[in-house]
DNA sequence: ACAAAAGATACTAATATGGTATCATTACCT
DNA sequence: AGGTAATGATACCATATTAGTATCTTTTGT
């Protein structure tokens, strides 16, 4: 049980490394810094800047750079952009738990939980990280 | 992403109806009950007596009971005993995120979340889900 | 024209999840 | 004793998700 997948740590690892640097970042670059497989997170940086977190520069000394202020990112976003929807409270049966019983009482604890652990992710943002 | 897995959840079913039930219940009640596949739901609850969560009856009218109080098994516990250890936190390399700086923010930051998420859970009980 | 970058897309490998199938063992009942 | 109805143990299979590769196209500065 992870919360975090690969991409999404690779991708914010990626938009940390080019939230400090004032130039135009090109994979080649973050391969080496990284130490993270070439094709998967280039793959993993073109998603990021359709979804317009990256602006991307192609042709030669291109790269990529942030689109938005790093203290605008939060990690949730890009948790979202990976691995879409963070539902901690997904019900297996239409039914309720205990059957028998009337409403689910797991569901709507772990919806308590859920709510504050979104909230807590909510807050945290690229510059946060990159300051820390 | 879930939190509960499908095992869980079913083992979680079976052990809140068996909570409620005075005597031994049998898989061929707990199937028509919950409506989940047979064989599935019986490597779970042997996975469950294995664990000591419930005592098991062989031969002719045997079946499951539980071997601890309601009040005494916690849904974090079910969720370890099929999902493992609960880890929110874990990171892929062993470097730090946000390389060149000091320690890891982000796995600080997201340590205080799984620490809260994991103090609530700790609290829920089978009672209180039955009970509810 | 060339080289070095990203864009797009299809494919593959590994792992986790959600099951099935089967045979052995136990215990009650007649 | 023997049959039947239960669980124990274990090996196997199917599907989905995650992680990654491969390849070809497009863009751009020199």
């Amino acid at each position: 049980m992870k919360l975090i997948t690969r991409n999404t740590d690779y991708g914010l690892r990626a938009i940390c490394y080019i939230a400090k640097q004032k130039k135009v970042v090109t994979v080649t670059e973050l391969v080496k810094v990284l130490g993270v497989p070439r094709p998967f997170l280039r793959k993993i940086l073109q998603r990021l800047s359709r979804e317009n977190i990256l602006e991307s520069y192609k042709g030669q000394f291109g790269g990529f750079k942030l689109r938005i202020l790093a203290k605008n990112i939060f990690v949730i976003q890009i948790m979202r952009i990976f691995q879409g929807k963070i539902v901690l409270n997904g019900c297996f049966l239409k039914k309720d738990i205990c059957p028998n019983r009337g409403k689910c009482v797991l569901r709507k604890k772990i919806q308590v939980i859920e709510n504050n652990a979104l909230a807590q992710l909510g807050k945290i943002n690229i510059a946060s990280l990159v300051r820390g």
